[in-house]
DNA sequence: CTGAAAGCGCTTACAG
DNA sequence: CTGAAAGCGCTTACAG
């Protein structure tokens, strides 16, 4: 059938002719641009169908000062963390950029990131008509990608009042804190590190307020973060000692996201502990390791696809709407927050 | 200082302009190509520098009608697999395509792919130069991809006799199988899944052959394998009864990945087993899992970066040896095998 | 070894 | 509402 001959490419030069027609009409209806009538529009559908055109990307890039192009910034690590989240973030972005005809190109950076050294080649060469960051990055880089003029909108992290996608980190650790209160608890601690991401700073202050709410004035003695890590089964596990190594013991705790729920659950187990019974345990994510430990695990769901796919969204608008990068105005419009949603399984 | 205001895009003519010379001797030392004096170089060179002159990429897709993208192909499956497996082979092609100044376009195809409605984008608008496909993927896909006269590599699968880049498998189980036995285990049993994946048949080759050579004749009766699952925590599990459930029992189990022998010193553990004294597990991958399990599993690394870094490496080279793609010999200097390394942890 | 010129396949004002 | 033409920023023969 599909003859791997060298076919002639199809432009739209030969569309035009086939349809007895012009190459800006043709660009036209290609595009949904202007005004076509209805029969000049199908017989060039007609033409496009037969010959099997496909329009030239670097063409239109070239002609219409556009790139088509969506740039997806991630930390490294962020990217090879054994729990897919970033991950699915970029596979809800992938999956929208398909319905609006973006490509979308990913640039891992460095966690020791520097300016110039480490900038991303897309950036350099200003290959992408906008971007998305994706989680906490090296300040230098957000500063990078202002100044570089080009539209951003940030997923699961916030600078400035940039348009950005959060998750609702403050509700779904209320609703979870709240759901272990309902369970008779009332020693419930707090398990966190790298305190400085806001996704998770927001989860300590959301236990706070449910723990204030119930009248346990001292949260100070039962939150237990290593700032300087970063939110790890190993992290989890370490932190593990000292949770329940201390005299006040906790009988639960609700844990900043899944990664040190199960670290800590791991710790718990080696030291005999029954989970749930003897120590309750919740996290935040929902990642997938989740379902399958021993016991399942509780935790809040964050709607990672979704994210994404609000974050290409939200980009895609912000390059429709402000060609000439100036309206300012509105910004909290584009300060999106997606919803937690606790899910019980067997921890807690 | 980098100011945000509309600077005029610097182009190569400028550049001609503000070094006394042509736009075709910019573009020479631009790209390498032909001979330009040492002095016109420089000059060309500083006033590049001078003026922050980058190339646009559409311009050279256009003129060169070589796009400098290469896509990279893999089931969705396998890239939000909670071991990131397939992740970090990207990440390794995305590696060396910065050093080779290719941009990486990832397209994920559905499990149930179908030709012509799944097409990805970028097959379908030829928006690359070439191709890497990781992991088995549908037939269908591979045909397309075939079809379309793109040049393509595969990792980690083989199709024809394209060029590819695998594992040595083979090596890989028998040095696991030995290295069981020399700890005195003579019952070693393989635990398998989707047996069509040419990795893992040759992981069972690699077992079979192993312990054929040590003088077991049946290892039939030693080998558990559910055909239509995948390798994941969870087939391991349910084949951790089947395994432990009868009445020979092996002292050892050499699986075909290490999700598989997670899922089964899972269901091991829950068995009250000890691991490695009542039964020694040794998986396959390296995983990042495995160095945070209880007990930590001994495994055969799998150089997942590397691969990804001479996929694209190989498809870089095949691109700039064959610009018409005829040449259809050699091809199997062109199959290329990873070795593969056991790491000796605490589970055998 | 270097420069002038055509051409890559589109889009976009601009006439009509 | 539609067509002719310029121009996007390069590369690549082709003269010199």
């Amino acid at each position: 059938m599909n003859q791997p001959t060298k076919k002639k490419k199809v432009t739209i030069k030969d569309v035009a002719k086939h349809a007895k027609s012009s190459m800006s009409t043709v660009s036209m209806v290609v595009n949904g641009k202007g005004y076509v009538s209805d029969i000049k529009r199908k017989e060039v559908l007609g033409a496009i169908r037969q010959l099997g055109y496909v329009p030239s990307a670097p063409a239109r890039s070239l002609a219409s000062n556009r790139t088509n192009n969506i740039g997806f910034i991630l930390r490294e690590s962020h990217f090879t963390l054994s729990e897919p989240f970033y991950t699915r973030i970029f596979l809800g972005a992938e999956f929208e950029a398909k319905n609006q005809n973006y490509y979308v190109l990913l640039a891992t950076v460095a966690d020791d990131y520097e300016r110039e050294a480490d900038t991303p080649r897309l950036l350099k060469e200003r290959n992408v008509d906008g971007i998305i960051i994706a989680g906490k990055v090296n300040s230098e880089l957000l500063m990078e990608v202002e100044d570089s003029g080009i539209p951003f909108v940030l997923v699961d992290y916030q600078y400035k009042s940039y348009p950005s996608i959060t998750i609702d980190n403050r509700n779904g650790s209320i609703e979870a804190v709240r759901y272990l209160m309902e369970k008779g608890h009332k020693d419930i601690a707090f398990l966190g590190s790298d305190i400085r991401h806001p996704s998770i700073s927001d989860r300590l202050e959301g236990y706070q307020l449910a723990m204030l709410k119930a009248g346990h004035q001292d949260t100070k003695s039962m939150t237990f973060i290593d700032e300087d890590k970063s939110p790890t089964l190993q992290t989890g596990f370490d932190l593990g000692m000292r949770i329940l190594g201390g005299k006040r013991k906790p009988t639960a705790v609700f844990c900043a996201n899944d990664a040190l729920a199960l670290g800590l659950i791991k710790y718990a187990k080696q030291k005999k502990l029954k989970i749930p019974e003897d120590l309750a345990v919740v996290g935040f994510d929902d990642v997938e390791g989740g379902k399958f430990s021993t016991p399942q695990l509780t935790t809040v769901r964050v709607f990672k696809e979704q994210m994404g796919e609000l974050a290409l969204r939200l980009l895609a608008e912000l390059l429709d709407d402000i060609p000439t990068l100036n309206s300012k105005f509105e910004r909290s419009n584009h300060m999106l927050t997606v919803p937690a949603e606790l899910i019980i399984r067997e921890s807690a």
